[in-house]
DNA sequence: GACCAGGCACATC
DNA sequence: GATGTGCATGGT
């Protein structure tokens, strides 16, 4: 186990036993479900407020046209990203966001995302979050998963499990749910990524809006 | 057929 | 700062 740091008991506590509970109960998630950088980085844009199965078809397009890589995705004229695209809903907006994820990738990094893997994570999310169409979970995705950040992700999941579990207000800002995790945890690129991924696991299977608590690992409810 | 999905930008108050 | 709206496909 390699949550040790404290700075409020209670909390620690709690988010220990949940991440704790969901290991036991599922095991390592193996997240991102894409293969390399450049793959995870678009999957984090096409998943905006999608269903994940939606996001593989518009991937598997990308593949198909082999145009999955930084150079030929740019090169692809504004329309026929978007025709690609098409399965992940929004395509019109999703591919200027990714056509903008771009334009800064090559304005800054020569188009190569090892090179900006080299970069300070506090610039690069500042950075990421100055593009139009990359809120603090599309840049924290990117952090965390495609570059290997110690960035904990907030999303619809992980609100809905601590805000359920009376550990926040459900109402509370994304900076403050983040915060639990980064002031109570280590900072570790491992345990983030997989305490993540369970949360959403767990959200999806039990933790829905309108809860399933049978059976649920967490079984508070 | 309604509801939901790993958000975000923008307008308005 | 809080609230409302457009964006869109496909699964359950």
């Amino acid at each position: 186990m390699t949550i040790t740091k404290q700075a409020s008991p209670q909390i620690n506590l709690a988010l220990t036993a949940i991440y704790e509970k969901l290991y036991a109960f599922y095991g390592p998630q193996h997240w991102w479900p894409g293969d390399t950088p450049f793959e995870i980085t678009v999957g984090a844009i096409l998943t905006q407020n999608t269903n994940w199965v939606n996001v593989e078809k518009a991937i598997d397009n990308l593949k198909v046209h082999r145009v999955l890589n930084a150079r030929a995705l740019y090169e692809l004229p504004l329309e026929k990203l978007a025709a690609l695209l098409r399965p992940s809903g929004y395509y019109n907006i999703k591919a200027k966001r990714v056509r903008a994820f771009l334009d800064f990738i090559f304005g800054k990094y020569g188009g190569s995302v090892g090179r900006m893997k080299k970069e300070e994570t506090r610039i690069l999310r500042k950075d990421f979050l100055a593009i139009n169409g990359i809120g603090q979970e599309t840049a924290d995705s990117i952090l965390l998963y495609a570059l290997e950040k110690p960035v904990f992700v907030i999303d619809a999941y992980t609100k809905r499990v601590l805000s359920r579990h009376n550990i926040i207000d459900v109402n509370a800002r994304y900076e403050q749910y983040q915060n639990l995790f980064h002031h109570e945890l280590d900072e570790d690129v491992h345990l983030f990524n997989e305490y993540h991924a369970l949360l959403v696991r767990v959200g999806k299977d039990y933790c829905r809006p309108k809860p399933r608590c049978e059976g649920c690992p967490l079984s508070v409810h």
